[in-house]
RNA sequence: GGGUUCUUAGCUCAGUUGGUUAGAGCGUCUGCUUGACGUGCAGAAGGUCAUAGGUUCGAAUCCUAUAGAACCCA
């Protein structure tokens, strides 16, 4: 071979120059769509729909990436493949960055109005809303890019709407006056899963209030000293002797002047605080039930945005609610009537999106019955027609469902899906102030005729659009017929309530089936000190440079290889050096192949013709690794499976495979070396379609290059291969093992006794079974000149020595041998077979264990304990011979 | 406070229904211009499986308690 020929392939693998050029071939070949095929099983799979605010996480890489492994196997196992891609269309988070964009120009939400805001939204979805899709492209993954979908477009937009109306109709979702979770910075209200619960280090303060007619003080304790402005009680357990006294009495509410009743109510913790407490009704969950029990005025001091509003005292008006607070204490300890003030750790709930403290709140909203639409998607998953992985996610959901609340599902905001209720203006009966809900906007009011109707300003929660996915993405019956129930779900564990039970829910309610199959739980990715990734932190590497400098193929290798079912994973972007050094082992494998076809023939008709024990091996790897991989991906253990085929990659068919193959390729018969060449290509395409799904550009580079392809054609649809049972052979591992045993043993030798490399040994074997065909082999890997085999040999002088599987080895080391060293090495031996023997007669002498184990593990036991004692014989002579 | 999960080599993790001499990758040490690959090859060192009990002929694996970590819910 001359260096020009080399030259034309590399010696290292560049991803750079390899990616973008097959993602463009994949979609000008459509190789990602799918349509419905009545002859062809679908296997589907929706994409938990990407923020359109969001930028590419690494979370969103180890998602994306077990979704493509699984789709690109199936795909090329025959299944009609499908795999819906789309966005979210984020109301929260994406109102709030509008909102944000446009302050800096100096623009007010609600001077410009809602139609003139929601074209700002929509030029910053087309603007901002595709990034995320963009960056997802550069990690490979295989979406049917033509059934890309986002949750606001109009036939998505209207289908929430109508189911909106079906549930109304089916009385599943009503308006209510109640206390929510309110965020005070998007100035909406929040479901309960959007609430945060943080411990926060804040204070206890003691107020003192005046005892009406009567010289005495009553303390209450309280971590929100500015609620007492809208105190409408004070309340003691009625069990508390401390307190009974004053039961029925009224105190005087500082600031305010106002007369509030000392009230008893089981629920106050005698422990807590001073055993009495302020009650607040409009602003405490706790408090507004006691408030409903005891019949208390209900007053509200906020404002929207959590500033104090005109129900309390004028001065105090207008204030943010920690002013408010300042204020209120300061006023306190001006009056004497701050007690003491303790440092108190509680928790607080903070506003997922607003990262506010939320304020329970009393306002109008509307809200979803759960506890009938859960009980189906508590059973389908409890019955095990939906598959959590990892299971015990089950527990957690069981958990959630079982306790499920009524669902808000109405924000005050703009950008989402407007509620469709109108409500009649001129409300000339009492009939019109009902609701009229519609999918289209009535043109009358049923009631008075009046044309004069508004629309509800709200909108739907995300969530309440999004739980529709998994069979609203497809358009026609027909496709949802085909489609849906869908396979599987890959989705973050945080969104199991949000998101996963919801669209349980739903699947079953409106489709009467199942969403999906199997919901997969992904991960979470942390650093390397086991912190989650945010942005605050600055921990998380941003993907597109770990692309750009390791190629996609390493990052989703690195990242599914460290990535266990169930278990958190710490990546550093250093990490990915095992999938880029794994990428260029392929490479180079090929590489080799690819030299030698510049001077073999390779003939197809060859390729059963001269085999030996060696290709029997690697076929019987190739297809147990092919019937664990199969059984991996079967469980979800995807991690695993890469495991298999690195190893099978890697030692056997690298290390291995090759190595012996080279004997044969540097042999002087055309034929030998045309079947060894064709066939050793044949195994690694094999390997390339398995590896395929992980590495996906890498290895329809190679396989574009180990073979002339067809224009068009492409790894990615070629067929997977299938289990040869046939081929696996427990006679060729057995061989294999013996001879991989023998010359690591030489290879123990020659590097314990410190003998270069170059230097080639003499070898002496004890044997009857070693056979020709072996020893070309042991004497290529093993560095041997020349082996003498005899089954009557005799120990040659100054040789250092091995013993595998009854067969005496011996390497004569004339003038090279350190006899300490050699001993010292045998030793270790004995003492180790030693170790073993001891344990294993033990229990070999124990009639218990021979009497109560399964035979075949005591018949196994036997057959050890015969093969050490032989051998620690074996080496106690050679030891002795050294004496 | 309730729940879930975890604790195995310096690091990150495998270890299927209890039966191995407890494995891998990275890191460490030694050697190597072996006609694919130093992003490599060969060899080696390194673990009383968190702790304490228990069940069992036999426990990293099952049970109980304790300690520590993470997450979820209230």
């Amino acid at each position: 071979m001359t260096d020009n020929q080399t030259k034309e392939i590399p010696k290292a693998y560049d991803p750079s120059q390899v990616e973008d050029k097959w993602y463009d071939y994949w979609l000008q070949n459509k190789i990602f769509r799918s349509e419905v095929d009545k002859t062809k099983e679908p296997y589907t799979i929706v994409i938990p729909p990407p923020n359109i605010t969001g930028m590419l996480t690494m979370g969103h890489i180890l998602n994306n990436t077990l979704q493509d492994v699984i789709i690109r196997q199936k795909r090329m196992q025959g299944y009609n493949a499908c795999w819906v891609p789309g966005t979210d269309h984020a109301s929260i988070a994406t109102e709030t960055k509008v909102i944000n964009y446009l302050k800096e120009q100096n623009i007010d939400k609600t001077e410009i109005g809602r139609d003139e805001f929601l074209k700002y939204c929509r030029e910053w979805k087309v603007k901002y809303g595709g990034i995320i899709i963009q960056q997802l492209k550069k990690l490979g993954v295989s979406c049917d890019w033509e059934r890309e979908r986002f949750t606001m477009d109009d036939h998505y937009y209207r289908r929430v709407l109508e189911t909106f109306v079906d549930l109304y109709n089916e009385g599943k979702i009503y308006r209510g006056y109640r206390m929510v979770n309110w965020c005070p910075a998007s100035k909406s209200a929040i479901s309960d899963e959007e609430v945060l619960y943080r411990s926060v280090n804040g204070k206890l303060w003691h107020f003192q209030y005046h005892v009406k007619n009567s010289g005495e003080l009553i303390t209450v304790a309280t971590t929100r000293p500015e609620t007492m402005l809208g105190d409408t009680a004070v309340a003691v357990n009625p069990n508390d002797e401390r307190y009974k006294n004053l039961i029925g009495k009224k105190v005087i509410l500082p600031i305010v002047g106002r007369e509030i009743p000392i009230i008893a109510d089981e629920y106050v913790d005698m422990e807590f605080g001073t055993g009495a407490v302020k009650v607040t009704p409009a602003h405490d969950v706790n408090d507004y039930d006691m408030g409903i029990r005891h019949k208390l005025e209900i007053i509200n001091i906020f404002n929207e945005d959590a500033t104090t509003n005109k129900n309390v005292p004028a001065d105090y008006q207008n204030l943010d609610r920690y002013t408010a607070r300042e204020k209120v204490v300061s006023k306190f300890k001006e009056l004497g009537l701050l007690v003491k003030t303790e440092d108190y750790q509680n928790k607080i709930g903070y506003s997922e999106r607003g990262g506010v403290p939320i304020e329970p709140y009393l306002s109008e909203q509307w809200f979803m019955k759960m506890d009938e639409i859960a009980k189906p998607a508590l059973y389908a998953v409890d019955n095990g027609e939906i598959k959590f992985y990892p299971p015990h996610w089950v527990k957690t959901y069981d958990h959630w469902m079982e306790n499920i609340k009524d669902w808000c599902i109405s924000r005050q905001l703009w950008w989402g899906h407007r509620i469709p209720v109108w409500y009649c203006v001129d409300k000339k009966n009492n009939e019109c102030n009902k609701p009229i809900v519609a999918k289209e906007k009535p043109k009358l009011c049923p009631h008075c005729s009046s044309s004069n109707l508004k629309q509800e300003e709200d909108v739907l929660d995300t969530w309440a659009s999004s739980w529709l996915w998994a069979y609203d993405v497809f358009k026609t019956d027909e496709e949802i017929k085909y489609y849906y129930p869908t396979d599987t779900l890959i989705t973050a564990p945080d969104i199991i309530f949000f998101w996963v039970a919801r669209m349980i829910m739903a699947g079953l309610h409106f489709k009467k089936e199942i969403p999906f199959k199997n919901v997969y739980f992904t991960s979470i990715i942390r650093d390397l000190q086991g912190r989650k990734m945010s942005k605050s932190l600055g921990n998380s590497p941003d993907p597109l440079e770990v692309i750009r400098d390791y190629g996609a193929d390493a990052l989703r290798f690195t990242v599914i290889y460290l990535a266990p079912l169930g278990q958190d994973v710490l990546f550093s972007t250093e990490k990915c050096e095992i999938g880029r050094n794994f990428a260029n082992k392929l490479w180079n494998a090929s590489r080799f192949l690819l030299m030698n076809e510049q001077k073999i023939k390779r003939d197809k008709n060859l390729i059963n013709k001269h085999i030996d024990f060696s290709d029997e091996w690697i076929l019987s790897r190739f297809n147990q690794t092919l019937k664990q991989l199969n059984k991996a991906m079967d469980d979800f253990e995807i991690n695993n499976g890469i495991k298999l085929i690195y190893t099978f990659a890697w030692s056997d068919f690298c290390d291995w495979y090759i190595e012996l193959a080279k004997n044969r390729l540097y042999s002087a018969d055309e034929e030998v070396k045309s079947a060894v060449l064709t066939r050793a290509l044949a195994m690694f395409e094999n390997l390339l379609k398995l590896v395929h799904p992980f590495m996906p550009f890498i290895t329809e580079e190679l396989w574009h290059l180990i073979e002339e392809r067809k224009a068009g054609e492409s790894i990615s649809t070629s067929a997977y291969p299938v289990v040869d049972e046939s081929l696996i052979n427990p006679a060729a591992e057995d061989e294999m093992d013996f001879v991989q045993e023998i010359i690591a043993a030489i290879r123990n030798i020659r590097g314990e006794m410190n003998i270069s490399p170059s230097k080639a040994v003499k070898a002496f074997m004890k044997s009857k079974e070693v056979k020709q065909h072996q020893i070309d082999y042991i004497k290529k890997l093993a560095r041997v000149e020349n082996i003498t085999v005899d089954e009557n040999l005799i120990k040659p002088g100054a040789s250092a020595a091995t013993v595998i599987k009854g067969c005496e080895i011996y390497i004569p080391l004339e003038g090279l041998i350190d006899l300490d060293v050699e001993r010292g090495r045998l030793q270790k031996e004995i003492d180790r077979l030693h170790g073993a023997l001891t344990g294993i007669n033990k229990k070999l002498s124990n009639e218990k264990f021979v009497n109560n184990a399964a035979p075949d593990v005591v018949e196994k036991e036997k057959q050890k304990q015969k093969d050490w004692e032989d051998k620690l014989q074996k080496y106690n002579e050679l030891l002795a011979s050294l004496a």
